[in-house]
RNA sequence: GCCACUGUAGCUCAGCGGCAGAGCGGCUGAUUCGUAAUCAGCAGGUCGGGGGUUCAAAUCCCUCCAGUGGCUCCA
C-alpha cells in the first residue's frame, strides 16, 4: 500500500504514523489482513491462524514508545505458536531446558556466588566462584606477560575534577555512586581510563616507551538503574580485564589486529561463538567530527583487512570514541557484550598526554582502551549458561574427587590424594558413609570433571577407575598414567575433561 | 528508573480467611556398600519488612524492600 494510503488509514493512531515515517523512502510499507484483523506491519503474517495449532504466551511488560522515557507506556503481549502442538511442545521443552542453564540457579547450587538484599547489584563470591575467577584472571595474566603489557593499579575514587577532565563529569555521571569526603566531592571510578592517563602524564614520556601497555583488574562502580540489574551479568560493581594502549597513529592498526587475534583465541579456548559490531559516534560525544569520522574509518579499515563479518551499531560507541565490540549469548539467546577495542583521540588531548618524538617536538598519543574477556562476572555468566555448570576442567572449583569404594581403601585413597595435591589439582576425598552410588550421583550434580574409584581391584593393581564427568564408563589407569593424563589435560586447558 | 508479576524452612515448592506442610539438604543412629539417590529418628519458620481490614491474616488491602520478565540504558 502507498504511504499516503497507510497514512491515511492510521490517521487516528500517533504510534502507527510515527513508524510509518520511520520506514526508509524506498522500502515498501506493508499492511496484513487476516480474517477480520488488520494492522501496519513488516511482516509476514500467516494467511489464516487457523495454520497455529499449538500457541502459548511468553508474557507480557509495558515498552517505551519512541524510546523516550515519559511517555506513556505501551502494553506488550509476546506468544509463539506453531503449526503442530508437537512443535509448540518441543519449543517449550528447549526452553525449559534452557533456563535450567539460568546461570543464577546454577550459581547457587555450585555454590559459586550470591546476593544479598542488603546490597542489590552487588555479586558475592563464594569460595567456589573466587576460585573460577582467579583462574580466569590466571588465563588472562599469561596473554598480558606475552604481549608486553605491564599492570597498574589506580584509586578508586577520584576527585571530581579528574572526571570533568576526563568528560565523565558531562557524559557518565548519572551512572555513576558519588561520595563527599570533607566537602570534596568524590566519584567511585566506572571506568579505569583516567587512572591510567593520569600515570601516563605523571612523568615525561618518549616515543621509545610506545606502545604502553598498562593492564589494570581494579573493581569499577556503575550506578545500574535497578530494573537492568540481571544475575551476574549485569552488576554494579564488577572486574574488568582492562588494558589502555598508549600508541602512535602508526601503531593503532597492529596494535588492534594483535588484539583481535588474541580475541579469537581466548574466545575459542571456550567454544564460545560471538559476533563483532562496529559501534560509531553517538549522539553525546565528544571532540570533532572529522577526528570521529576517522577514526571510524580505521577501525573499519582494520575489520575489513582483518576479513572479520561485523554490524554497524550507529550510534552506540562511547562518548570517547567509536568502538569494535564483541557480543556473546546466553542461554535464552540474550546478547551480552563483552570485549571492546575502543579507539580514543579525546582523553589524550583533554589531559594534555604527551610525548616526545624522534623529531625532539611533542606530540599527543592515541590510546587504545580495550577489554577482552570484559567484566569477569558476566564472562563467568554467560559461561555458566554456555557449558550448564560444567566448567572446562581448569576453571571447575573441584577438579577431581576421590571416591573409596569402603573404608578399607581409605588408605590408598589418602596416598591418591596427597599425589593429586602434589601435582597442584584441586582434589578431594570423600567418606565411604553414604554408597558409592550416591557419591557418583552428587559428583555428577556439582559437575565435578573427575571421579576417581579405589576399591579391591584397584588397590591390589595400583590402580585407579577413573570416571570422566558426563561419560558412565570407567577407564582403569596406572597412577602415573592418571596424574599424566589430568595434569595434561588442565595444563592445555581443554575444554572436555 | 518504567510496566506487569513473584516473595512460605538452607534449596525446590504445596497451602490462598480458621492448628504452618512435603521432598531434598542438615544433625543423630544403624548400614560398609563397585559407578546417578540405603534405612530410621530429630532439629529447622516473626510465611520479605511495616501498617491496615477482620472475632480470626501466610491467605484480603496499602506501603516499603528484594527478585523475575520485558522496556529504557549498558561490560
Amino acid at each position: 500500500m502507498s504511504r499516503e494510503e497507510a497514512e491515511r488509514l492510521f490517521a487516528r493512531n500517533p504510534y502507527k504514523l510515527r513508524y510509518i515515517r520511520d520506514i526508509p523512502p524506498g522500502e515498501t510499507v506493508s499492511y496484513y489482513e487476516t480474517g477480520t484483523w488488520s494492522d501496519l506491519c513488516r511482516g509476514p503474517h500467516v494467511p489464516d491462524t487457523g495454520w497455529l495449532a499449538g500457541v502459548h504466551l511468553l508474557g507480557f511488560s509495558a515498552i517505551t514508545p519512541e524510546g523516550r522515557e515519559g511517555t506513556a507506556p505501551l502494553q506488550r503481549i509476546r506468544g509463539v505458536g506453531f503449526p503442530t502442538e508437537a512443535a509448540l511442545k518441543e519449543y517449550l521443552r528447549l526452553r525449559a531446558e534452557a533456563e535450567a542453564r539460568d546461570h543464577r540457579a546454577l550459581g547457587q547450587k555450585l555454590e559459586l556466588f550470591t546476593f544479598f538484599d542488603e546490597s542489590p547489584g552487588f555479586p558475592a563470591l563464594l569460595p567456589n566462584g573466587v576460585i573460577v575467577l582467579r583462574e580466569l584472571e590466571r588465563f588472562v595474566r599469561e596473554h598480558l606477560a606475552e604481549a608486553g603489557y605491564a599492570e597498574v593499579r589506580t584509586p578508586l575514587l577520584w576527585a571530581q575534577s579528574v572526571y570533568e577532565t576526563s568528560g565523565h563529569w558531562a557524559h557518565y555521571q548519572e551512572n555513576m555512586f558519588l561520595t563527599v569526603v570533607d566537602d570534596r566531592t568524590f566519584g567511585w571510578k566506572p571506568m579505569n581510563c583516567p587512572g591510567s592517563m593520569l600515570i601516563f602524564r605523571a612523568r615525561a614520556r618518549s616515543y621509545r616507551e610506545l606502545p604502553l601497555r598498562y593492564a589494570e583488574f581494579a573493581p569499577l562502580h556503575r550506578k545500574e538503574a535497578s530494573g537492568t540489574l540481571h544475575g551476574l551479568t549485569r552488576v554494579r560493581e564488577f572486574v574488568q580485564d582492562d588494558a589502555h594502549l598508549f600508541v602512535t597513529e602508526e601503531q593503532i592498526e597492529p596494535e588492534i589486529r594483535h588484539l583481535l587475534d588474541w580475541i579469537a583465541r581466548a574466545f575459542s579456548t571456550f567454544r564460545l561463538r560471538w559476533s563483532y559490531e562496529l559501534s560509531t559516534r553517538p549522539a553525546d560525544f565528544l571532540g570533532e567530527r572529522e577526528v570521529w569520522d576517522r577514526a571510524e574509518a580505521t577501525l573499519e579499515r582494520i575489520l575489513k583487512a582483518s576479513g572479520i563479518d561485523y554490524r554497524i551499531s550507529p550510534g552506540e560507541g562511547a562518548f570517547y570514541g567509536p568502538k569494535i565490540d564483541i557480543h556473546i549469548r546466553d542461554s535464552l539467546g540474550r546478547p551480552w557484550q563483552t570485549g571492546t577495542i575502543q579507539l580514543d583521540y579525546q582523553m589524550p588531548l583533554r589531559f594534555g598526554l604527551q610525548y616526545q618524538g624522534p623529531d625532539g617536538q611533542l606530540h599527543t598519543p592515541v590510546v587504545v582502551h580495550r577489554v577482552i574477556l570484559g567484566s569477569f562476572e558476566r564472562f563467568l555468566g554467560v559461561l555458566l549458561e554456555h557449558t550448564g555448570g560444567r566448567l572446562p576442567p581448569w576453571l571447575a572449583p573441584i577438579q577431581a574427587r576421590v571416591l573409596p569404594v569402603t573404608e578399607t581403601h581409605m588408605p590408598a585413597a589418602r596416598g591418591l590424594l596427597d599425589e593429586l595435591r602434589q601435582d597442584g589439582l584441586r582434589v578431594q576425598l570423600t567418606g565411604t558413609e553414604e554408597s558409592l552410588s550416591k557419591r557418583v550421583r552428587l559428583a555428577e550434580v556439582e559437575r565435578v570433571p573427575y571421579l576417581l574409584v579405589l576399591g579391591d581391584k584397584e588397590v591390589a593393581g595400583e590402580t585407579v577407575a577413573l570416571r570422566t564427568r558426563g561419560s558412565r564408563e570407567a577407564v582403569v589407569l596406572t597412577r602415573p598414567e592418571l596424574r599424566a593424563r589430568l595434569a595434561e589435560r588442565i595444563r592445555m586447558r581443554a575444554f572436555e575433561p
